[in-house]
DNA sequence: TTGATTTGGTACCGATCGGTAACATATAGG
DNA sequence: CCTATATGTTACCGATCGGTACCAAATCAA
């Protein structure tokens, strides 16, 4: 590297996304803080030091560490409700397919080495406390997602779809937690195996 | 009493119990604690002093608060074990009797509504960190929960018994995280019925 | 250019965290 | 009985927690 003459600006130095607005970078440093290492385990200090900001910024954006917990939830629950409209997009009608590449995403997420599940079931695990604004997301969430599936159960004109969402709905609850406490050997490798086997046993 | 199912952990809720050594009466309030409010949740002077004690006798007894995790965990995979010795007793050589005991009580677990299902499990969402004193005991917990169940459906000689053992241990998980995510209308209500459903697609 | 808004920096707040020193009091065993 | 061990009490440690006051620098709009 070309050593620099003055101590000034940096435009290009090493900041990865300097363009992004400071509300962006907390969001973004929080996210990945958050889901790798645990909402509680995570210090607003840390945050702020990750996004390359200081607290206060941090609090002008955010009313609390609690408020950017749940606006990290309502995130994430807006990719995913964009995942549905991707697959929508890419088999459009095809109500089996749509189906197939839901099994392959959710195999995929649950088989992730680095995964670490849903980060939306494990706020659940970590804020037990009624009345915490992360929960309305989350509940929210989870309803939704499993209505979601229903409804694409019963499109796909499998037989009893309520109950074979709900088989699925499990089933990848289960493996994304699974994941997380045998990270060796464990069984979610069978997850889209499984998943077909169950689909199948709704044959018409 | 028969022996819990598994891994709920709640003690006696109002029992001042003072003949019990401080050992016991700090391990049933730490016990009660971190299942109800979380173990990051929950510091050492609370359990302190809902053990009628104080931090010095604690940490007279475990070497850290991560040792104490520990310790709590290790006494709930007890339990389990003891949970499967007690349907064993049961229904002696009665394999299928065996495992519709385990799925009715894995769905008494999961319908709990106090429940805030696997502790173990939890646990694992909480501590993140690869190296805590806690993992060791979580993963080999699971690891034997599913080989035990993996066995019994071997004993019941129904078909694929790792498939379907898979099945029903990522089914109870999803179950069991659920119930914390979806406290209302959750999915968990159907869980015995998807049991028996997947056992019996299994028959031979 | 000016004036208002946004951001960064620093220092601080009270509270709580996990953990310990020192000493007083029980309780048990010989 | 006396002594050793286990328990209770209090005060404290440094670190970190979530959250804020204050002011300077940068940015942006008019």
């Amino acid at each position: 590297m070309t050593p620099r003459f003055s101590t000034e600006a940096a435009e290009s130095d090493l900041a990865p996304v300097p363009a992004l607005p400071p509300r962006e970078r907390i969001l973004n440093a929080a996210s990945d803080l958050f889901y790798r290492q645990g909402i509680r385990a995570v210090g607003v200090d840390a945050i702020a030091e990750a996004a390359g900001t200081n607290k206060m910024t941090l609090y002008r954006h955010f009313e609390s560490k609690d408020a950017l917990v749940a606006e990290y939830l309502r995130r994430l629950s807006g990719k995913s409700q964009q995942f549905w409209a991707h697959i929508e997009r890419e088999h459009p009608g095809d109500f089996r397919r749509q189906l197939g590449a839901w099994l392959e995403a959710a195999g995929k997420d649950a088989n992730d080495p680095q995964g670490r599940g849903c980060a939306l079931a494990n706020a659940a695990v970590e804020l037990a406390e009624k009345d915490h604004p992360a929960r309305r997301v989350i509940e929210e969430h989870k309803r939704a997602q499993r209505d979601r599936l229903t409804k694409l159960c019963a499109d796909a004109g499998l037989n009893e779809p309520e109950l074979l969402a709900d088989e699925l709905f499990l089933l990848l609850e289960g493996a994304r937690v699974c994941c997380q406490s045998m990270p060796h050997d464990n069984p979610c490798g069978r997850f889209v195996r499984v998943g077909e086997a169950i689909i199948a046993s709704h044959e018409k």
